[in-house]
RNA sequence: CGGAGCGUAGCUCAGCUUGGUAGAGCGCCAGCUUUGGGAGCUGGAUGCCGCAGGUUCGAAUCCUGUCGCUCCGACCA
């Protein structure tokens, strides 16, 4: 490709409009245009690297089996009621009108269309496993989109669904797909961690997120130091020893006890002065409204509530903090000085940092007033026990007692265990060895392919722009002519290595533009060409061209050798070792 | 949806407090010079000052509304 053959329009200057770094660089090489808040044009540049990537995923999908398919975009809401998530999806869809004014849906994702497809065309065990996929663009009603392409409205994604005969195939199956995972992203140069998900309401251990870790990441993930244990911190679990191990010796308790604190609302104003209550012996007493009922959560005071866990535990994603009028609705007291002492309409959801607690400091449901000597099992009547904190850095790791770590990360790749919630609700059944009718065992992986594209970035960069691996690179090798008169060396010493490297089959731009030489060389630093070969009059005079891979030392090459080298140097930098 | 900020030339931004001829740099066009790290000089084109309404003799500037964008919190690849 020559360089005024096509359409690079990299800027000098940072657009206003990014405020991450990978979502600047996206706008300043050439890659994307915004049309509008989360919805991006591709430009040539852009369209390329997406398109390596999804050859990538396509390579690694079908090596796993998988078998490319392309649904379509809009789905009527029919198959959505079937499966039962009409209601809960609501808040994701965009929605369209067709002249007689019937509902349409933008397709936010394909459970209900492939398990569509396949319960009118899979009916034998015979047929089993099948994995379909597909790469197409989904819609989702962002609640705020942002970034670039990071959270965008319209994205890029690469979904797959299994489909096998039992649980122990469907393990298989889900094995496979995260290894193919595993290997997709080594070969975008990509290191992504595989950490142990939050499954919500399915609940199970069958899901994991593949994990890019970025500043700018949306989700922390929690790991230790020698790698055998990662997980999302909607997940995460520690060893952190409960302050309690014992039952408390109820009857030698002393009485509970109330004691005015006026002015006090927070578990910190509780710690100070004079009242000196040590957070770890407080507990905090949260309203959250659950499909719209009130339940109780008790923690350490110095705990925070992890909304998944909680969710997985009343086995609901309709969940959040009760307001302060709902809040006195149900325990007679605004936040502040709430507790669950005497409390027996709500359910209590108690964290297991609280069992056989003790000498604890809880509110009176009365403004301004607390009480001490709280015995959880004498005072308080516990619905159900469980583990709802978040983790907290440092703390034990559950499997080797390490410090955990946390960080913050960027997620590029799901993989799911669906189990036959789908298949039950539109029919995929399938007959078995003995003849009997069994739903198939489902299980679902997402890549987003535009995000996957904005996270090689945001890992790969420096101050100069882009550093793309080869794998995904719009163009391999950037030919930069300093002087683009066709008659002179200069040119046609470009013109004769940059046909030789098409003859090889490598990717290579020429970048033929009447620019002066700075301009060229910001450009294709800018852009992040794996390698640069500036040819020039004052190379040429010692019979050289100058090779720079992106990021690497400049080399001075005769024009004779320079594409066995560079072919040499693609071949060995080919397969990111990440 | 709640909180914060911003909408002025293709881009980055000044001007707004204190109302009175629409600005700079970069980019673009022409010419000359320059020619190995985002060149110099000269000349030129480019604006519904987001939109609507109001106040005023007069509004980019003040007021109200509205739309859009960005950021912070709850959703997700």
């Amino acid at each position: 490709m020559r360089w005024t053959q096509t359409f690079i329009p990299t800027l000098k200057e940072t657009p206003a409009e990014a405020e991450i770094l990978s979502h600047r660089l996206l706008l300043r090489a050439g890659l994307i245009r915004k049309l509008t808040g989360g919805l991006y044009t591709f430009l040539p540049l852009g369209l390329k690297v997406m398109q390596k990537i999804a050859n990538i995923v396509r390579e690694e999908m079908n090596r796993a089996g998988g078998i490319e398919v392309l649904m379509p975009a809009l789905q009527p809401p029919e198959i959505w009621q079937q499966s039962g998530r009409y209601e809960t999806a609501q808040d994701v869809f965009f929605k369209a009108q067709d002249r007689s004014k019937r509902e349409w849906i933008l397709g936010p994702t394909h459970e209900e269309v492939i398990t569509t497809l396949v319960a009118s065309e899979i009916n034998s065990y015979r047929q089993l496993p099948r994995n379909f996929y597909q790469i197409q663009t989904k819609f989702r009603d962002e609640i705020r989109p942002r970034f670039g392409l990071m959270r965008a409205r319209e994205f890029v994604m690469k979904d797959a669904y299994s489909f096998d005969a039992s649980d122990e195939l469907a393990q298989l199956s889900y094995e496979k797909m995260y290894q193919a995972y595993v290997n997709i992203f080594r070969r975008c140069g990509l290191k992504a961690l595989p950490v142990e998900a939050d499954t919500g309401v399915m609940g199970g251990k069958h899901s994991h997120e593949f994990m890019v870790p970025a500043e700018v990441g949306e989700d922390d993930i929690v790991y230790n130091e020698s790698g055998t244990y990662a997980a999302n911190i909607e997940k995460a679990s520690s060893a952190l020893a409960a302050p309690f191990p014992e039952p408390a010796d109820v009857a030698s308790q002393p009485a509970l006890e109330k004691f005015e604190t006026p002015g006090v609302k927070t578990i910190e104003a509780l710690e100070k002065d004079p009242y000196q209550v040590p957070a770890n012996r407080q507990i905090k007493t949260l309203v959250y409204m659950v499909d719209e009922k009130a339940i109780l959560i008790l923690l350490l005071g110095s705990d925070q509530l992890n909304e998944a866990k909680l969710a997985g535990v009343v086995g609901s994603t309709n969940l959040r903090p009760a307001t302060p009028k709902e809040v006195f609705e149900t325990l007679g007291a605004y936040p502040g000085s709430l507790g669950a002492i005497n409390v027996s309409g709500p359910a209590i959801y108690a964290d297991t940092m609280l069992r056989n607690g003790y000498g604890l400091t809880t509110g009176a449901n009365e403004k301004g007033v607390h009480v001490r000597n709280v015995c959880m099992e004498r005072d308080i009547t516990v619905t159900a026990w469980n583990d709802l904190r978040m983790v907290k850095e440092g703390e034990p790791c559950p499997e080797t007692g390490e410090a955990l770590k946390i960080r913050a990360a960027i997620e590029v790749g799901h993989v799911f265990k669906l189990g036959t919630k789908y298949s039950e609700n539109l029919g995929a059944t399938f007959l078995d060895t003995h003849g009997k009718q069994q739903p198939a065992v489902m299980g679902c992986y997402g890549i987003g392919v535009t995000r996957t594209l904005q996270a090689i970035i945001e890992q790969d960069h420096d101050d100069s722009g882009i550093i793309w691996p080869v794998s995904v690179a719009p163009f391999t090798v950037c030919i930069t002519a300093l002087d683009i008169d066709p008659e002179s060396p200069a040119m046609k010493t470009a013109e004769s290595i940059y046909q030789s490297l098409i003859d090889k089959g490598i990717e290579v731009i020429l970048d033929d533009r009447d620019e002066r030489p700075g301009v060229k060389f910001k450009d294709s630093e800018l852009i992040g060409f794996p390698i640069r070969i500036g040819v020039g009059a004052r190379s040429l005079k010692e019979n050289v061209v100058e090779v720079k891979p992106r990021g690497g030392d400049l080399q001075k090459v005769s024009p004779d050798t320079v594409v066995d080298l560079v072919t040499t140097w693609i071949a060995d930098n080919e397969s990111p070792s990440a």
